[in-house]
DNA sequence: CATTTTTTTTCACACCCGTTAAAAAACAAA
DNA sequence: TTTGTTTTTTAACGGGTGTGAAAAAAAATG
């Protein structure tokens, strides 16, 4: 009984460090486990991640994070939220100006911010990365919902965004390819870049990613925009 | 001293056992072991993928793995080099008879070769988007050249089959980024086909995956393939 | 300063991992 | 059938996993 009163009670200012932010202590050290976690799920998948390799990342003792997450499954889930959250706060800045420009100059731009935004903030699409392939059974990948809404999301607003004039069938076609290949060069970037010999982090690799989007997706685009066979010759 | 001369024995004839095939009985359980491994490397990352977990999906117990392959990795080595073996006797169908073909017409063709070729063979794409995402350390997965050594190869060819007229570097680009694209659709199905709210084995989402790659990559090889600014009229 | 509360560490638990050795079973040769 | 060999199972090892309880340390409150 009472044990069962100190549990009680327990959960609840659990949950209060939870959400309850800016309380001193408990706050900069639950900030401290967080970007801890967030390098390491990025390096791993989901199931080899582990609590220690967390703790040893942040130099910390692992029971610490019992005390500020419930579980692993929980910390994780905190963690693609907060990435998330970034990406959204970015994304209302991906789409300012381009009205002003051309397609072939605001393709290249807008690509280029999605390159910026993700060497600054590699750990999304690395996470991305590292849990897409799973095959039955997607619920036991945690945050799951979390990267579906996310994807689904950003290739909305991208669709809406799009000076489209007709043939939306094209366009989710389109928008859907191009982030998952972008998604893919950046999420996985050592992986492509060792095929292609080149340094992942590299001004090099940056700029092959960055030109074989526009190689890619210019041409369809154009003639997506544009009615018909004008494409060819339009936009100079 | 005798032990050791045991030993010694004994790993000879473990060499014998993986090399000198069709030996009676030990040549089935190791195809048997083989299968079952294949599938729970389909499913899993190489670190998450157990050596258990083999045992129970082929209904064995899980040391006799280690009777049949000295170790985890050199069972996942055997698993992936098997798996590509498959795949480069199909790509020697793979062109086949393309050359009668417009471009509008064999692309698709092209592309469905590849797609029937993974509904027959699903485990190689999804072993190869299950380990994608390294990030540092690419050495700690076991088979990881041969993946490499996979890729590059199938680009290669397809490179070389393409009947290219001129800039080697934009050809470059569009091999690599089918490939990534197309073993992203195939190996990766389930989690696509969730966003786009199919079923991964429907012929809704094969349909979908060819119409996609088709829109995508018809007309930029088009435009390589012939000189210059007739690509908007040509190919009837 | 003394006491209480919050935070962190130490310890322990039950479970899964890859691998090895020994026992058991199945098979082959005599 | 008895012997010898090959194949399979059982048992055990050292180590890693997430999580919970208890002990210790640090901070806050009186």
């Amino acid at each position: 009984m009472n044990k069962n009163t100190a549990k009680v009670k327990d959960k609840l200012s659990q949950e209060k460090r939870t959400k309850q932010l800016k309380k001193g202590k408990g706050y900069e050290t639950r900030k401290k486990i967080l970007k801890a976690a967030r390098k390491i799920f990025a390096k791993h998948p989901y199931h080899v991640a582990s609590i220690r390799m967390v703790g040893k990342e942040g130099g910390f003792d692992h029971p610490l994070i019992s005390y500020y997450f419930p579980s692993k499954e929980k910390l994780f889930e905190a963690v693609v939220v907060e990435m998330v959250e970034e990406f959204d706060a970015f994304e209302k800045t991906l789409y300012e100006g381009l009205d002003d420009y051309s397609l072939k100059k605001g393709l290249p731009i807008f690509i280029n911010r999605i390159i910026d935004f993700h060497y600054e903030n590699p750990e999304l699409m690395r996470t991305v990365m590292q849990n897409t392939a799973h095959v039955e059974k997607l619920e036991d990948l945690p945050g799951f919902e979390l990267f579906i809404d996310f994807l689904i999301h950003f290739m909305h607003t991208m669709q809406k965004t799009l000076p489209i004039k007709f043939s939306l069938d094209e366009v989710s076609r389109l928008v859907y390819s191009f982030s998952a290949l972008i998604i893919n060069y950046l999420g996985a970037s050592s992986s492509y870049a060792t095929i292609l010999r080149m340094e992942p982090d590299s001004p090099e690799y940056r700029n092959w990613v960055q030109e074989t989007m526009v190689l890619l997706f210019f041409p369809r685009l154009l003639s997506i925009i544009l009615p018909d066979h004008q494409a060819a010759q339009q936009e100079p």
